[in-house]
DNA sequence: AAGAAGTAAATGCCGTGGCATGTATGAGTA
DNA sequence: TACTCATACATGCCACGGCATTTACTTCTT
């Protein structure tokens, strides 16, 4: 017998969007309309992150969240490894773990940091480097090809606007940070 | 001293790869577009779902993903395993470990499905059904506080009908499904 | 009917992150 | 200096998901 998928609560509201019709009673819930929300952007997270996996593990070997830790560490070059936890909400350990991964892969190096002997100044290793910027051509094209084919340049401009303020109100206020 | 946070948005481009540009005043890069809004995405759920798990599991011992399953099987009464990992986008085998949880914990029961006996029949029992309730209003409240703070309702609406949208076809496609 | 093939899910091993704890170092104070 | 407190990180244990394998059942083919 057929099964319902994930039909839930969500998408229910419909592409009419700004309209909202939803038939019986309340046009818009507060409420619903943010669980719907969530719901949608985990939704949509979580394929997006497994689709890239599954890319970048075929073609280079690693996976989306070492992807993200290459690239920032490349981007700000003698980083610390709580600058990793801060930047991915993670934990202080889980950043820990990865940086020792990436050691023993051969991409990053821990050099001690003069300034505080509690800490050391992380860098991508050549090896790292060349990992990263192949890494990255098969994300932006992988990306590419799963976002634009669903939704707009214009709908993706929107909604990474408002996904941007969100996500640097949630930053500012420390929202979902780990303890340890 | 303090470090940068998560500025990757747009300034990706830093040394090295320069190259050709589009220039300084064209910040409709595609490729970096694209990357952002990802990032962005990823980002924003992660602080959302920390957030509202730590609240969760403060008040009612549980976390997001549990609330999330026990309301989907609320939502889906004599759902299987499979809807489960297909809703989720999660694998059979992590799906079936859930379900053992639930009913460890005495969320949910496996009834036998008369038309296959190979699979069960999932429904949440009373002390399910009543924790789901309570969990609800509490991820509600702070949903929209965590939310409603950040950006504007109109907002929410163009960003949460984009990505219903993103959603469905990513669904459709069976994009980033788990082996298992 | 009998065998082959497909399907549903349970199970084991592994990697990863959360949290708690431990350890070294730095900063503040008297 | 000595003492206290805070910080930065490493490490251990646990929970959870991915993947591979196994088991039970169903469906298809002949």
């Amino acid at each position: 017998m057929s099964r319902l998928y994930a039909v839930a609560s969500t998408s229910a509201t419909g592409p009419g969007g700004a309209g909202g019709d939803t038939g019986p009673a309340a046009p818009t819930d507060p409420a619903s309309d943010l669980a719907s929300f969530f719901d949608d952007l985990v939704r949509c997270e979580t394929r997006l992150y497994n689709a890239v996996g599954d890319k970048l593990r075929a073609e280079h070997g690693i996976v989306t969240s070492q992807y993200e830790g290459l690239r920032f560490v490349r981007d700000h070059p003698e980083c610390r490894v709580a600058d990793i936890a801060t930047a991915f909400a993670i934990g202080i350990g889980a950043a820990s773990k990865i940086i020792d991964r990436f050691e023993a892969n051969g991409w990053a190096a821990r050099l001690p940091n003069p300034a505080d002997r509690r800490s050391s100044l992380i860098s991508l290793t050549a090896d790292g480097a060349t990992l990263v910027a192949e890494a990255e051509q098969t994300f932006h094209g992988h990306l590419a090809e799963l976002i634009t084919t669903a939704i707009g340049a214009e709908q993706v401009s929107a909604v990474g606007a408002a996904l941007a303020t969100l996500r640097q109100a949630l930053e500012d206020a420390r929202v979902g940070v780990p303890v340890g």
